[in-house]
DNA sequence: AACAATTAAATTGCGCACAATCAAATTAAA
DNA sequence: TTTAATTTGATTGTGCGCAATTTAATTGTT
């Protein structure tokens, strides 16, 4: 027998957001002691993986990819290219441009980060199929950002 | 033809944690529109619901159904008071322990508040059992935060 | 060419989040 | 009881995350 109110949309536990915010906090948080022995937080760790990818990019690429701004990204990259892992500097076609691109050590560092997946992967208990549908649905919910297809207004 | 090398599990697509992530922020930027005209932050927002619903709450007990510690509770709370949504003091039976309890204020925003969850209703478009999916692999996730049940190693 | 509009980063300011540390109050032990 | 350990919040410091603004470079228009 459930006592059902007007303000029941109110409470918590009938939140989606509210599970889907502190279960970001979690994952994140348990990354740390992993990417605390690379000298990475995760934020820098998130940028690090399309840098080891594309090699070189563009701030606006990294910003589009990671859903981040400048006035995030250029201080993680500012930080970044402190600790030795990537290069920073202006196109020459496009002085507009900021070019990011990999060093060597940075590319050492990709070695060393191998593990992390492996270790996270123990770390998060879900059935394979768990995580396939986790996977889908957030990214559903992350497309529908932009407002394509149905502005059924008018 | 998939290629498949030996860095594929450090590619941004085979993360289950980068969606998580990205997700999670795009709701809660997703509430701000509708937060703003109570004038509300999220984590304000999720704070007063744990209060409009006990009414009266200490800092610890808000902070182990949030998930968060002193140092972000303690701001956003003489935050809320300074607002008059609640009021801060200390227990008489216990000095250590802060009482949180709603005002005449808060309780009147409630109401005002009661548009929100219909509004973002529309605005995250999932099926019903998208969501009610969503909403059971998130809440697995969390409670396997505590180390309970299957220490598996050695 | 000259001016307006656009684009890409950087800067500024605010609000979390959390680790680490601290202080005060309470409880437990010797 | 005096001391030691624990508990509860507050404080401090660092790192995002993003809105809003600014700066510099480029493109588009007359």
């Amino acid at each position: 027998m459930e006592k059902v109110d007007r303000y029941d949309s109110l409470l918590l536990k009938n939140q989606l957001c509210f599970p889907l915010y502190a279960a970001a906090k979690e994952v994140v948080k348990r990354y740390r002691p992993y990417l605390d022995e690379i000298d990475l937080t995760y934020t820098q760790y998130i940028v690090m993986m399309v840098i080891w990818e594309k090699e070189n990019v563009t701030v606006k690429e990294l910003g589009e990819t990671l859903f981040l701004d400048s006035g995030t990204l250029t201080p993680v990259l500012k930080c970044l290219e402190q600790k030795g892992f990537i290069q920073r500097e202006r196109n020459a076609e496009d002085e507009r441009v900021l070019d990011v691109t990999l060093t060597e050590k940075g590319r050492e560092l990709r070695e060393r980060a191998l593990s992390v997946p492996q270790q996270m992967a123990s770390c998060v208990r879900l059935t394979k199929s768990e995580a396939g549908e986790l996977y889908r649905i957030l990214y559903k919910l992350l497309r529908s950002g932009d407002p394509e297809g149905d502005e059924t207004r008018e």
